[in-house]
DNA sequence: TATTGTTATACTCTATAACTATA
DNA sequence: TATAGTTATAGAGTATAACAATA
């Protein structure tokens, strides 16, 4: 396990006050806390990529591909593997589209429904966990500011 | 580039609400934002973790790998190849430590603290442009609350 | 015995470019 | 011509485990 202790407290200096690598410092917090609860499951669980990918078909059940990798932030040809892997294990299937023989309707199976509740309450879980030290008012405000920060929200340039 | 804009719009579901995804969405943002100011420099500037350990080096000149490391929040393994590219390129030197054969006492070189004045400067235009949609005092809210959740601030438990 | 830096190795995540089958 | 999915490949970034030198 990575030491993030406060063993030999070096003095942050430009840093402290970066957006960057407070980010990455939350990021770090974030992921550990979500394997941690991921750990407990007899499957192994999924990672914080592949859960993503499982709450946005199931709120979009019958995307294609290209909308879920523009959804989760990340090219076509990444989505690829990470559909190959949940389809493998029985969560996600790639129906034929009936619009467009080109592309997949994606939808989770039964077995994959299920699976996401499951997961999707130890995520309540670990985010009510991580964000413990904060009052509902300030999770609030910081999951607002960083929506905004998100350029994908902001109308594009004319 | 990848396409993170508006053309399909995906519902978020649960994602909409969970501090992983919004912390992930945002450091793509940051990122992407980071290397386009870095892509004008000549040697081709730092990437956010080289920037990040010069700084650290800056603000505690002479510490040892295993500190940084910890301040960065890595493997002390992870570390070396990062020093050796900055030494490499004459950023960085590892001086013999007085007190300790084994160590390394880290210092920028003087073209090492040249180079990171510069960049320095970028980094806050690049920062002034990321929350250029906050205000100042909503800014100082999004880091005090980044910082909250960052595990390494809070004390230990007993 | 414990710590510092190092090496060797592997794994995850991601991107780019080129391909195919459709549209 | 353009798009959806795919493959092949490569590059960051990271971790673990074992080692030599030193404490």
């Amino acid at each position: 396990m990575r030491d993030t202790g406060m063993g030999d407290d070096v003095t942050l200096g430009a840093l402290a006050g970066l957006l960057g690598y407070r980010l990455r410092r939350v990021q770090v917090v974030v992921f550990e806390d979500f394997a941690r609860v991921m750990a407990d499951e007899a499957d192994g669980g999924v990672t914080p990529g592949q859960f993503g990918v499982m709450a946005l078909i199931a709120a979009n059940p019958g995307l294609k591909q290209t909308a879920l990798a523009r959804g989760m932030g990340v090219e076509r040809s990444t989505m690829v593997a990470v559909i190959d892997a949940l389809e493998k294990r029985g969560l996600v299937l790639r129906k034929d589209s009936a619009e467009d023989r080109r592309s997949h309707a994606l939808v989770l199976t039964a077995e994959g429904a299920r699976s996401y509740e499951r997961w999707l309450g130890l995520v309540l879980g670990h985010e009510r966990r991580i964000a413990e030290c904060l009052s509902d008012v300030e999770r609030e405000q910081l999951l607002d500011l960083l929506t905004r920060l998100d350029r994908r929200q902001l109308p594009t340039d004319p």
